[in-house]
DNA sequence: GTTGTTTCGGAGGATTTTATCCGAAATCCA
DNA sequence: TGGATTTCGGATAAAATCCTCCGAAACAAC
């Protein structure tokens, strides 16, 4: 629910490279490798992201993806503005074209708070915050590999 | 964001028939008239919700469908299970497979109150209630009519 | 019965999202 | 210069979602 595979996507290869040295391009398919996604479909994304101006890319030997400089402090919800278009909280939940405080559907009002609450929370996850949370080993950015997925159901 | 338009229309057909007096059928036609939505695929959702057991339908000329007894009980989140699936509320923000309390994706920790008040929400809002909300006259179930909107835009 | 109305069920089309492929341009290194 | 590597950009394929069409079955009224 919420979002779009492509968001999911965005926002993992941010993180990623967000807990790695900065200023050191990391390459598309370390990070498809290491998040498992598709790598041809993962390098589209990248790019938008360049084109949003929250990737350095480098093309050649050398070549990758880094922030840019203060990108860290890049909250959630901006990144989603890009992947999932603007509007994506503005929607109505019911989906009215119109649907404000003046003429609202019957869920307006209930939904509101939660809509508000949820762009606080993509607000205050920055980029930063997010790799920490990684490198601190307490949060994991990819799937558990097989092994030790059989491991906890008691292989 | 949030619901698939299958969902939306769902729900928004569901309120117009407890808007309407219970026990007689609402044509599927007037439902899609009414809601400004495709008829042929309202009634392919309908169905659907047949199957759910949420309403009755009835053929030939005094057909159309009505809510099964009791069915103004029903809360949105039952809808949803049914028209999203039944883990539209479990998954991970991030797409991960697996991302439970001891085992988590980098958001998780801030994710989770958000969901569980979105689960109450849409607990918390019946067929019943929106359809008062509805025929009270403070909320819509629909798009407003063009002329009002260019009255509104200060044609 | 016959006729008209309505939902049912399956098939198929259109659009959007997700994903792949490949040639070209940029870059590094020998 | 030439070769290896990597992103870029466009075209295309695959899958999911959204939507339409049509014949058949059920039902009411005549």
């Amino acid at each position: 629910m919420i979002l779009s595979r492509t968001s999911q996507y965005a926002i993992q290869a941010l993180i990623f490279i967000a807990t790695r040295p900065s200023g050191e391009p990391v390459l598309n398919r370390e990070i498809a490798g290491y998040l498992g996604v598709p790598p041809a479909y993962l390098a589209k994304i990248m790019q938008n992201l360049c084109k949003g101006n929250l990737l350095y890319s480098f093309r050649g030997r050398l070549g990758g993806f880094c922030l840019r400089e203060g990108a860290e402090k890049t909250g959630l919800m901006q990144i989603l503005t890009m992947t999932e278009g603007p509007s994506f909280t503005q929607d109505c939940v019911l989906g009215l074209k119109v649907c404000s405080d003046a003429t609202a559907c019957p869920m307006h009002a209930k939904w509101l708070p939660i809509k508000l609450k949820i762009v606080a929370i993509l607000n205050d996850q920055t980029l930063e915050k997010l790799a920490r949370a990684v490198q601190s080993g307490k949060y994991r950015l990819t799937d558990l590999p097989s092994s030790l997925l059989a491991a906890t159901s008691g292989k």
